[in-house]
DNA sequence: GTCGTAATGTTGCATCCTGCAACTATTTAC
DNA sequence: GTAAATAGTTGCAGGATGCAACATTACGAC
């Protein structure tokens, strides 16, 4: 394959990389980035098993829990016992951490928009092209059908107490 | 600006984040993502005085001067003093820190040309064109002529010991 | 030249992130 | 019904991070 084509995606690989860490700087203003990409986990997601939890964030189980403690004392999410599966725990939202993800999202569409401004609606055109034929061979899954799930934030089921 | 644009980099975002963080975990065995990026900062902007690192990496300096600590425990950064300003430490990578870096870009390079196989050859220089019009626009430095500068791997100049 | 101020690093302290190993509570398989 | 697998939590250890306090060195005003 052509080399060319391989450093162009760098480039612009380094360039979102670093908008994304820096719409998380400025961000919420104690929410770490680990934070942060559990509770895009749990809104994309929905409410998740701990495992589970911890398999999607690609970290052992046991940070995956200190985590969410950490969370659950922000008030950014919530434990529940699963019913079905005694020994279960599951993690969800609370509307104050749906509305972290939300702003932190907002604030990177307009770093996006700054970049794209400067540049004419024909270009502009092209890229949206390039980037959605690129991320469909990547399967991900389109920003304008994402979440995939509206992600209830509600306890998958009636939990007592 | 149209939402659509902004959509599909943000998409194309989540993708390439993801890629360079994978190409990370599987990597240096033991260099972590703070790490590496203090690493690439010195590969790219060559030697640095510790101020400048810390605000290149936008940490503090207390921050960069630890991490340099570890770095240097791992033979893949020195510290040097300056001799303009005695105040001043410079830091620069070793061989081996350099080797680390340039693994980590192997890798990631691998990981993306697995996602533009899947396409014709067409599509690749659509999004290779694309890609450049925005990192352009982003200001970043293109990926053919980087580093910036060779950095060389030695102190600034003659360093007593 | 001397004194006050600014710049550069380092250290102490607190908090978060992380993984591994050990342990408890449940569930499932035989 | 007991053994094995699964789900979480806790103890322990080390890296990452920022802020405040401190020592050194440089620079500017006089």
């Amino acid at each position: 394959m052509e080399g060319t084509v391989i450093d162009a995606v760098l480039t612009a690989s380094r360039t979102l990389v670093a908008v994304s860490t820096r719409s998380l700087g400025a961000a919420a203003e104690h929410t770490t980035i680990a934070q942060y990409r559990m509770l895009v986990v749990l809104a994309s997601r929905g409410p998740q098993r701990m495992v589970d939890l911890a398999a999607a964030l690609d970290v052992a189980p046991s940070t995956a829990g200190r985590m969410t403690d950490r969370l659950v004392r922000k008030k950014l999410a919530r434990r529940h016992r699963g019913r079905n599966d005694r020994r279960s725990v599951v993690v969800s939202l609370t509307a104050d951490g749906r509305q972290v993800v939300d702003e932190a999202t907002a604030r990177r569409r307009v770093l996006i928009e700054d970049i794209l401004a400067k540049l004419p609606s024909a270009q502009q055109q092209a890229i949206a092209s390039a980037f959605e034929t690129f991320a469909a061979a990547a399967g991900e899954v389109p920003e304008h059908l994402w979440p995939p799930t509206p992600a209830a934030d509600v306890p998958p089921a009636g939990v007592p107490a």
